[in-house]
DNA sequence: TCGTGTCGCATTTTT
DNA sequence: TGCGACACGA
């Protein structure tokens, strides 16, 4: 029996309003995981069939969270229901019915790197002056009209006019966008290509136009719940509109004021005019805090109530006042970063965990000087984000030849191995080919099948292509009969790729770490491989996932986040039942066991290659392999964009600095101020108990020495929960606490050197360190 | 065909 | 200042 009892009313009430449209908005750190674990459990407790339910979220992170979380509460109660993310449930969708929309339901899904080549081929063939438009800003650009739900052809028809997306400023800047998105588009087809923002429009425009499938889904999922409601975009409320139908039970959850991803097309009119999307609709606001102390709060409610478009609400604490606000300032970046350093040193010779204190910022390229603070003074961090295994040009490589194998006709990492390593097939010949097939009107791809046909290219270019297309479908044809892992090895050796990579680097540690990074992706597959068939195995013998799948994933209930239970229960609350709900039959309609058995069994469209390739694009696949390792005992460095949803007791933002909080970009924006606000917010937010916010009076920017003035959004704190202080803190903390932090920092230093605590060195070690603390 | 030099540019990036 | 894209020369 679900205890429901550890709820505060407002909790309560959203968990318990299971029928018709729900918004909830969820301060930070109110417990809003909480919310839909609970109502998830209640729902399946109600007798709601699991099937019938679809909890959708932004991250593979979350969506793992919530599964795990909700088995715990529920057990084997949620299986069957469909946890996953927005792009993953389209993918499923379209594999399903991809002939619907005029797919092929084994199509691959592309990264942004291929985007952005298929993008400046298509500039390339249209003879734009890519300096004039910007490929990547054409990208963006149609990235945003897609997110809004509009195709090519209805661009082309809207006459570049998208409600919610900014026009581009001339005409002929926007005939180049219709142009490049209509053939963008068919690219992609041609290739049997999606990218991420189709796994929405598609999907979005499989439900408009074809009944008959919306309205079997609609009959599945017949309570649908959305997390981080405010980072929707258009295509997303449409699908979920779509799929709402006319039960409409439907349970958004999300907080306006951590809307900060607007630039990447996410609209917080979503999350703002929900009440006018679902007429009818019931709003509970979640807002006491369990998270933060409340001077922590003071500021942050401070920060975002000057924002003039958004749902009132003041976050309440949940604990007591705790430690004010620390406002710093310091001479410029480098003394910040030393500041933070020192100051984290001394947290950790006070015993404070490494993973519990976090330095944010604004921007990536802060992380710098913070970095080489941090490995000054020996202490352990870890960058979250940064460079992913992904961006490195080997493993893209290594990726390419996968993703070839896979699906023959994807051109744009066929073009990216074609000659590399170098097999005699020039650009020449590459263009040439082009030419050609584009008389024939035939893809790029069939050309090069053809090049004995195509006059005016060398008989030895030929000739390599040929052995090159040869190589390619041998090993195609290998992977009916071999494991897919054994396969790619082949692939591997047969072009020398390691060889290559081993040889092209000057220096042996670089060379050795990029083979290393090849290789990692082969292991990867290889156990991929390995789980896929075990999880086969414990299907087909009516088991559930294999326990340990699930039960590592676990990220353990922080006892931080189970509020003291609210005890004046029986204070009247008006729940909303619907007097219909506890009827059984009504709850669980007969399931539609053909279409249950189709979307099982979606991923069988690709192969276990495809597969494989799908879920390291969507992050699905090294999400769950990196959350193992990352539990490590490191300082985070993060951007402030990467922190939203996580917490530490110590948090440092940095860089509170006009033209970096409030960043330069937004300022000449107009609108982007709100959300540069909404961003302060958050970060601000993510703060337990111990919050420091610094600033830098000078800082040295791309070679030059710039004065800079503090974050309008420190100018406007309150007296009584910050605490301003001045220039460098020479004399920060007593005698006693200097001392603990020189005696760690030396036994840090000892521990490096491998010296022995009553070896001549480290007496030396210690010595020179008292006649001058903290130095370097 | 590949390596080097130079120019230009420089938020944020869940999928 | 530091990286990536591109042009040109060996």
């Amino acid at each position: 029996m679900l205890d429901l009892s550890t709820l505060n009313h407002a909790q309560l009430e959203a968990v318990v309003t299971t029928e018709g449209p729900l918004l909830v908005l969820a301060g930070a750190g109110s417990g809003k995981t909480r919310v839909i674990t609970y109502r998830l459990a209640h729902l399946l407790e109600r007798g709601v069939n699991a099937r019938n339910i679809l909890c959708v979220t932004f991250t593979n992170k979350a969506a793992n969270e919530m599964q795990a979380r909700a088995k715990k509460l529920a057990g084997r109660g949620v299986r069957g229901a469909t946890l996953s993310t927005f792009h993953a449930l389209g993918a499923k969708i379209l594999r399903t019915y991809g002939t619907h929309a005029g797919l092929k339901s084994n199509f691959a899904i592309c990264d942004g790197s291929e985007q952005i080549g298929t993008v400046r081929r298509i500039l390339r063939d249209l003879r734009i002056d890519d300096r004039k438009f910007d490929a990547k800003a054409l990208l963006a650009q149609i990235s945003r009209i897609k997110n809004a739900g509009v195709d090519g052809a209805q661009y082309r028809a809207l006459e570049g006019e998208v409600e919610g997306v900014e026009p581009l400023p001339d005409e002929a800047y926007t005939e180049a966008c219709i142009e490049t998105y209509e053939r963008y588009e068919s690219g992609l087809r041609v290739q049997n290509v999606v990218d991420f923002d189709d796994l929405l429009l598609l999907t979005l425009n499989l439900l408009r136009n074809d009944e008959e499938v919306r309205t079997k889904l609609q009959k599945k999922w017949r309570y649908a719940m959305i997390d981080e409601y405010q980072d929707t975009n258009g295509a997303q409320l449409e699908i979920m509109r779509l799929l709402a139908g006319t039960t409409r039970n439907i349970c958004v959850v999300g907080d306006d004021d951590q809307s900060i991803y607007g630039w990447r097309g996410a609209n917080i009119r979503n999350i703002l005019d929900f009440e006018q999307h679902f007429p009818g609709a019931r709003r509970v606001t979640l807002d006491i805090n369990y998270r933060s102390t409340g001077h922590i709060l003071t500021v942050a409610n401070f920060i975002i109530a000057k924002n003039p478009d958004r749902f009132e609400k003041t976050l309440r604490p949940a604990a007591g006042e705790g430690a004010p606000v620390k406002i710093v300032a310091l001479e410029d970046e480098e003394a910040e970063a030393e500041e933070v350093a020192k100051t984290i040193l001394s947290l950790i010779a006070r015993q404070a965990p490494a993973s519990e204190i976090a330095v944010l910022f604004r921007s990536n390229v802060q992380s710098r000087p913070i970095e080489l603070a941090l490995r000054r003074a020996h202490i352990p961090y870890r960058v979250v984000g940064g460079i992913d295994l992904f961006d490195k040009k080997e493993v893209k490589d290594a990726l390419a030849y996968l993703r070839v194998l896979d699906n023959g006709d994807d051109e744009q990492s066929l073009r990216r191995i074609i000659n590399f390593p170098p097999r005699g097939i020039s650009d020449a010949t590459v263009e040439r080919v082009d030419a050609w097939a584009r008389e024939e009107g035939l893809a790029w791809v069939q050309g090069l099948g053809r090049i004995h046909d195509i006059p005016q290219i060398p008989a030895k270019a030929q000739d390599a292509v040929a052995v090159f297309l040869k190589l390619l479908e041998d090993h195609r044809k290998l992977l009916k009969r071999q494991k897919a892992s054994t396969v790619a090895k082949k692939l591997m050796a047969a072009t020398k790729l390691e060889e290559v990579l081993f040889n092209s680097s000057d220096n042996a540690v670089s060379a050795e770490r990029r083979v290393d990074n090849v290789r990692e992706i082969l292991r990867q597959l290889d156990r991929f491989e390995q789980l896929k068939k075990s999880a086969k195995k414990a299907r087909a013998e009516g088991r559930d996932r294999p326990e340990a799948e699930v039960d590592d994933l676990d990220p353990g209930l922080d006892p931080r986040l189970d509020p003291e239970p609210d005890l004046d229960l029986d204070t009247d609350l008006d729940l909303h039942v619907d007097p219909r709900a506890g009827a059984d039959s009504e709850l669980s309609p007969e399931l539609d066991l053909e279409l249950e058995q189709q979307l099982e069994h979606a991923e069988d469209q690709v192969g276990l290659l495809g597969a494989f390739l799908n879920e390291l694009t969507m992050g699905a696949w090294s999400d769950e392999h990196q959350s193992k390792v990352e539990r490590s005992d490191q300082v985070v460095l993060s951007t402030i964009h990467a922190a939203k949803g996580l917490e530490w007791t110590y948090v440092f933002l940095v860089g509170c600095e006009e033209e970096l909080l409030p960043h330069r970009r937004t300022l000449t924006e107009g609108i982007g101020l709100d959300e540069e606000r909404r961003l302060a917010y958050v970060a601000v937010t993510r703060a337990q108990r111990f919050l420091t916010m610094s600033y830098a009076r000078t800082r040295t920017k791309w070679g030059r020495l710039e004065n800079r003035l503090r974050s309008r959004f420190l100018t406007e704190l309150p007296e009584g929960s910050v605490t301003w202080v001045e220039g460098e803190m020479k004399e920060e903390g007593s005698a006693d606490e200097q001392d603990a932090v020189r005696k760690h920092w030396v036994a840090k230093i000892r521990a490096q050197l491998g010296l022995k605590e009553d070896s001549a060195e480290a007496k030396m070690l210690e010595k020179a360190s008292s006649q001058s603390p903290g130095s370097r």
